[in-house]
DNA sequence: TCTGGGGTCCTAGGACCC
DNA sequence: TCTGGGGTCCTAGGACCC
């Protein structure tokens, strides 16, 4: 009786831009776009647009080429994203947010839920934000929640740098009417589907038979699609330490790779570099899976378990030029490459 | 628009065994 | 000729997220 129990979503504002501007302070006030190798004219795409550069269309995933069409002539700044960099000025965040005592749950560099037992949310996001600034210039946004659907839903009505809150009482009147797709957790391709049933809105999926969505998607996604509808979740924040179940790298080349020996060479040296990536976890791998993208952009993938676990990275290599063997179509085959990947699963 | 890199989870089907 | 039911392991592929 009586416990304010509330889930509060923080998310950082125009995070990889923040951090750069914040050391490139001439840099305010221009568009920026963090992505690849800061280089517009490559194969990468942007990872963090700030608003300004927003304003043109610009945003997350979009091809830098395409970013550099939108932004010219308006004085943009391309840079290449520095991953040190902004895991320090993350990590700087989360501990301004353990400062709190609630239980904090990091989904991301710049993301995190905390659950907090209080009687004014409000209040304390506030003063989450306000620390937050303090300690590091940098803004973020704060949404306020019964859930974590229903706080991470409200972070994007506060953006940015505001607070914003939906309860089980007003979840309708925000969400009702707005695309299944505005949910976290729905995509495109779900979404269509939904839309086939002649489910559009928030509020049609929250009205919608389980059992049907049940017999469509899946006895586990079916009715998670429902509960995703009405604004519920069951799931808790978990302040366990997040542990990795595998480690990947993947490259895509800037020009496509032609023939089986240099394949052959790129993909080892990925096995090698994910080997160097997990060598201090101490944890074997017990499967090891092989990516590539062929040209124009079909990818397929293959992952075998290995007879013997292993931690040595010319066993990795070897083990993943193996199943590069088993893939139905060789890349000598006429086919070129655009990418490739290496992924170690743990045992 | 010519489409990164690093992850997680769910589903379905085949193989195999009892 | 027409053929069980259940359990487990393995892999492919889809979908989503930051």
């Amino acid at each position: 009786v009586g416990v304010d129990r509330w889930v509060l979503h923080v998310d950082l504002d125009e995070f990889l831009a923040a951090v750069e501007v914040l050391r490139h302070p001439e840099l305010a006030g221009r568009p920026v776009v963090v992505g690849g190798r800061g280089d517009p004219s490559e194969r990468a795409v942007v990872s963090t647009a700030s608003y300004q550069a927003r304003e043109f269309g610009v945003g997350s995933g979009m091809p830098l080429r395409t970013a550099a069409r939108k932004l010219e002539g308006h004085d943009a700044v391309f840079l290449p994203v520095e991953k040190p960099l902004y895991e320090a000025a993350s990590e700087q965040v989360m501990s301004t947010l353990r400062e709190f005592g609630a239980v904090l749950e990091v989904i991301g560099w710049d993301e995190a839920f905390l659950g907090a037992v209080t009687p004014d949310p409000q209040g304390l996001a506030g003063r989450i934000a306000a620390r937050v600034l303090e300690v590091t210039r940098l803004h973020c946004s704060v949404g306020i929640g019964a859930n974590k659907l229903q706080a991470k839903t409200a972070t994007g009505f506060g953006k940015p740098a505001g607070v914003f809150t939906i309860t089980p009482d007003t979840w309708f009147d925000v969400m009702g009417d707005r695309s299944t797709e505005a949910l976290w957790g729905i995509g495109s391709r779900t979404a269509r589907k939904l839309a086939d049933l002649g489910i559009g809105t928030v509020r049609e999926l929250a009205a919608y038979d389980e059992a049907e969505l049940a017999a469509r998607f899946g006895p586990a996604i079916g009715p998670w699609l429902g509960q995703r509808g009405k604004g519920l979740d069951r799931n808790p924040v978990v302040g366990d330490p997040w542990i990795a179940k595998s480690r990947s790298r993947e490259m895509t080349y800037q020009q496509n790779l032609e023939s089986w020996d240099r394949i052959r060479h790129e993909l080892a040296e990925l096995a090698r570099l994910v080997a160097t990536d997990v060598a201090d976890d101490g944890r074997l791998i017990g499967r090891v899976g092989v990516k590539v993208r062929w040209v124009p952009f079909t990818t397929e993938f293959r992952v075998r378990k290995l007879p013997v676990p292993t931690l040595d990275p010319q066993e990795l290599a070897d083990a993943a030029l193996r199943v590069l063997d088993v893939f139905p179509e060789r890349p000598e085959e006429r086919r070129k490459v655009r990418l490739l990947g290496v992924r170690a699963e743990f045992e």
